[in-house]
DNA sequence: CACCAGGCCCTAT
DNA sequence: ATAGGGCATGGT
C-alpha cells in the first residue's frame, strides 16, 4: 500500500520495522484503511504522536509526518499527480520538507511512487565497506555509483535494495557471520578475518 | 544490564 | 565542512 509506505518511510528512521508496523496498525485502527493520508493530516500533532508511539521518537516523528502530509496535501493527496512530476524535481521538493532526508525521500520515490532511484541506507554502506572495502561517505556518491552501473529499471532497483538489506542484515552484523555468508569467498572483510 | 534498529536536524568547533 | 548530541520504543 503506497500510502503506508510513505508513512512508514518517516517512521522507520533509525527504528526497526516491527515497531513501525505497530504504529501503522494503530493508525489504521484509528483512521480506517482508505484516505489514510488525508485523515492523518487532519489529526493534531499530539494525537498523531500518541498513535505512532511504538515507532519511537514519536514527538519528533509526529512533526515530521505532519510536515510531509502538508506537502502531500498540496497535491490533494493524489499520488498519481505526484508521479507525474519529473523525478529530479520531485526529489528536490521532498528534500525541502523538514524531516525528510535523502534516504526517506528516495524510499518514497522507489517504493511508493515507482521511480527507479537507488536507495542508500546504512546496510548499503556497511555492505560496500565489508564486501569491497569501499568507504564512501557521501550519500549521492553511492547513489550515483549504482545508478551508473544499472539501467533505470523499477523492479530491478526494488529487488536490488531488498537483497542488499537482506544480506547485510543476515551476515554483515556487528559480530559478522562470515562463516555462513555465501559471498565470503569474494568478501574483503571475510578475507581479513583470518 | 547494554546495545541495537532501513535518519535527520541542529549546534558547536 | 563535519563531528556530536538528541530524539524513544521494543527486541535480544
Amino acid at each position: 500500500m503506497p500510502e503506508e509506505i510513505i508513512i512508514g518511510a518517516v517512521l522507520t528512521q533509525n527504528t526497526n520495522w516491527k515497531n513501525v508496523s505497530r504504529a501503522i496498525e494503530n493508525l489504521k485502527k484509528a483512521l480506517g484503511e482508505n484516505d489514510i493520508l488525508r485523515k492523518a493530516e487532519a489529526l493534531s500533532t499530539e494525537k498523531l504522536a500518541e498513535l505512532i508511539r511504538p515507532a519511537g521518537f514519536f514527538n519528533l516523528k509526529a512533526k515530521r509526518l505532519k510536515a510531509l502530509l502538508a506537502f502531500l496535501k498540496a497535491y490533494d493527496f493524489d499520488l498519481n499527480r505526484l508521479k507525474s512530476v519529473p523525478t529530479d524535481a520531485l526529489r528536490k521538493s521532498l528534500l525541502e520538507v523538514k524531516g525528510v532526508g535523502k534516504e526517506t525521500a528516495d524510499s518514497i520515490l522507489l517504493y511508493a511512487l515507482d521511480k527507479p532511484v537507488f536507495v542508500v541506507d546504512s546496510y548499503t554502506k556497511r555492505l560496500l565497506k565489508r564486501l569491497f572495502n569501499i568507504d564512501l561517505q557521501g550519500y549521492d556518491e553511492i547513489k550515483n555509483l549504482f545508478e551508473s552501473e544499472y539501467p533505470p529499471d523499477l523492479a530491478l532497483y526494488q529487488e536490488l535494495h531488498g537483497l542488499i538489506v537482506e544480506h547485510a542484515k543476515r551476515y554483515c552484523v556487528k559480530r559478522p557471520k562470515c562463516d555462513e555468508c555465501p559471498l565470503q569467498e569474494n568478501c574483503y572483510y571475510a578475507s581479513q578475518l583470518k
